[in-house]
RNA sequence: GCGCCUAUAGCUCAAUUGGAUAGAGCAACGGACUUCUAAUCCGUAGGUUGCAGGUUCGACUCCUGCUAGGCGUGCCA
């Protein structure tokens, strides 16, 4: 496609530049030729609404413009278009010959697993810094999502050549752990009897804090010999190693591997925090005020100074923060994105302005906002989430439950599409028991048996002991269906949703084409037989077809991490 | 108060970043298995794109002002 897009843009360049040179074209120099999508074949292949765009300029009507512009176009001279005409308002619609179909399907046939893959960030390095939940407790269903949507960015990124990884960091330091500890040595002396004890606000309430303390306990009361404050610390620690483990199974039992795990801790130990705060001192970027040191955040753009040392000596989170990025432009990456939930949104700016701070480029750091999940009820209400509170649905659950009803593996492949599906800033609806109920008409398993069915066909081949041939051999003109073109048209259309879906960071355009590919194949399957035809040249042109369709699922559906079944 | 996000069919969402007649899936109704898998297919129905202006050949898309919901908002992360 991109090939062909490139060769009719030099054509109509040469007919724009003919028609100034001709006086027929009053514009001084050729401009850019946008191309608009072709909603449907009567359009053609190619639509261009380069008239109209240049209609102003010329001061001429759209379609007195797009008529000069296709006089100059030799049809004869161009064997790759088959019609050009001019429609509507003044679009110049580019009908294709069949050969350039037939070349889609030789490139998919020749590349396999890497059509839709192209080298165009090579040598670029990305990093993906994702989900970071603090080891205060399981993952969540909005982690969930950020965890399936960071893994296939990186996927997609990688897909157009980009040396992209994945990195967690891990808030093992600062406040919230330590409210872990102490809520841990509340349930720790409850579980041993006390009885005058409350997790106090900011706490966290979880049960499965009460599970981990009993674990303690079976480690004896030797705990209480220590300080309250020595107690505290200690279970911080080891509570935070249970619930990275945790965290960390969870994410690899959803199928997401991380490259690199940076810990907060560290960061603090590294002095690089120090070092950021030395570096803004010297820029006069720092005050102090109200016994606290602030930085100068309105300088930057921000709408607020912020502290980044408190009044009781320790840093706000920001330092380790800044000094976190600095790190990772210090590891060479060329860019890096940070995937936030949405309860992160205030950070995005601060964020962006300490690494304004430390001197990088703006579009270095590049911030998106993972919108909330939203659970629903089968009544339509939904349900408040927040962690502090207890009152959640982790990860784990949602899996647990969904693979009651299918299976683990495609519990994990639903549940990965279900927060793939949808646009990174818009709120996600998830409604547990429809995803579990109406698991059989899911759109994930529409997609799959698509790929399943392609399976099946081949297995039936073999059994007939059909051989499919070399391409080279294969009458390709044989695939003259209007719905068998449909479906090239599509195949062809795969490696620009990976570009773009990468370019802009929209993973869901991914399962949104993959189930328009599945609807196109679906009714084809049901229409024309590809064996049994009493026609061999035509069951080997149909068998090639089915080859690329099953192709493109299966390099799709392994961008999202999804499953592609040899048979449902 | 201020900032960010959202508002499209009964429900959940798309719409190639300003292009042609705004599309899918659920839900509803009527059909199709002697067939390479019926987890499928075919058909019917569903809209003042939250409201009001503006920009232009053209607006769901951009600008302004409203309305409603969510999130955030100087010593939690």
């Amino acid at each position: 496609m991109d090939k062909i897009k490139s060769d009719i843009y030099v054509i109509l360049e040469g007919a724009i530049r003919s028609a100034i040179e001709a006086k027929e074209l009053p514009i001084s120099e050729v401009p850019e030729i946008p191309f608009s999508p072709t909603k449907t074949p009567e359009h053609g292949d190619i639509a261009t609404p380069i008239a109209l765009g240049l209609a102003k300029q010329a001061k001429l009507a759209p379609r007195a413009i797009a008529e000069t512009i296709v006089k100059y176009v030799n049809p004869d001279k161009h064997p790759s278009i088959r019609k050009i005409e001019i429609a509507g308002p003044g679009f110049i619609n580019v009908y294709l010959s069949n050969e350039w179909l037939f070349d889609t399907i030789r490139e998919i046939i020749a590349k396999k697993d890497n059509y839709g893959s192209i080298d165009k960030g090579k040598g670029k390095r990305i990093q993906i810094e994702f989900v970071s939940a603090n080891p205060t407790g399981p993952l969540n269903i909005v982690s969930g999502r950020a965890a399936a949507v960071g893994d296939t960015l990186v996927n997609l990124l990688n897909a157009i050549g980009f040396d992209a990884i994945r990195e967690y960091y891990v808030n093992d330091a600062g406040g919230q752990v330590d409210r872990l500890g102490e809520s841990i040595d509340i349930r720790y002396r409850q579980a041993l009897g006390e009885t005058d004890l409350e997790i106090p606000d900011g706490g966290y309430q979880g049960e499965y804090l009460r599970e981990f303390a009993e674990s303690l306990v079976e480690e004896g009361k030797k705990h209480l010999n220590l300080s309250q404050e020595e107690r505290i610390e200690l279970f911080r620690d080891k509570g935070i190693k249970h619930l990275l483990d945790q965290q960390k199974a969870t994410l690899e039992r959803f199928g997401v591997y991380f490259d690199v795990w940076t810990s907060e801790k560290a960061i603090r130990a590294s002095g690089k925090p120090d070092q950021i705060i030395q570096l803004f001192r010297e820029k006069n970027y720092l005050y102090e005020a109200e016994g606290a040191t602030w930085f100068r955040m309105t300088d930057f753009g921000g709408d607020k100074d912020c502290v980044v040392i408190r009044s009781n000596g320790e840093y706000t989170y920001f330092v380790p923060d800044a000094a976190y990025h600095r790190d990772k432009y210090e590891r060479g990456f060329n860019k890096v994105i940070d995937l936030l939930g949405p309860d992160h949104q205030g950070h995005v700016v601060r964020l962006k302005n300490f690494v304004k701070a430390l001197g990088l480029d703006d579009d270095w750091l590049e911030v998106d906002i993972i919108q909330q999940v939203n659970l629903v009820d089968s009544d339509g209400n939904r349900r408040d989430m927040s962690k502090r509170q207890g009152q959640f649905l982790t990860l784990d659950a949602l899996i647990d439950e969904l693979s009651d009803a299918v299976g683990e593996q495609f519990a994990v492949d639903v549940a990965r599409y279900f927060f793939l599906m949808r646009a990174n800033n818009t709120h996600l609806d998830f409604n547990l028991e429809l995803a579990v109920t109406q698991a059989n008409e899911n759109p994930v398993f529409y997609i799959q048996y698509a790929h399943a069915r392609c399976c099946s066909i081949f297995q039936q081949a073999d059994e007939q002991k059909i051989q499919l041939k070399p391409i080279d051999v294969i009458n390709l003109e044989m695939l003259s269906e209007p719905s068998e073109h449909e479906i090239i048209r599509k195949l062809a259309d795969f490696p620009q949703n990976v570009l773009f879906s990468a370019e802009e960071r929209e993973a869901h355009r991914i399962p949104h084409y993959l189930h328009e590919l599945a609807g196109l194949f679906h009714p084809y399957y049901n229409q024309h037989r590809v064996l049994g035809t009493s026609n061999m040249e035509l069951t080997q042109a149909r068998l090639i077809l089915v080859q690329c369709v099953q192709t493109v699922l299966a390099n799709g559906l392994k961008l999202l991490g999804i499953s592609a079944p040899q048979s449902m």
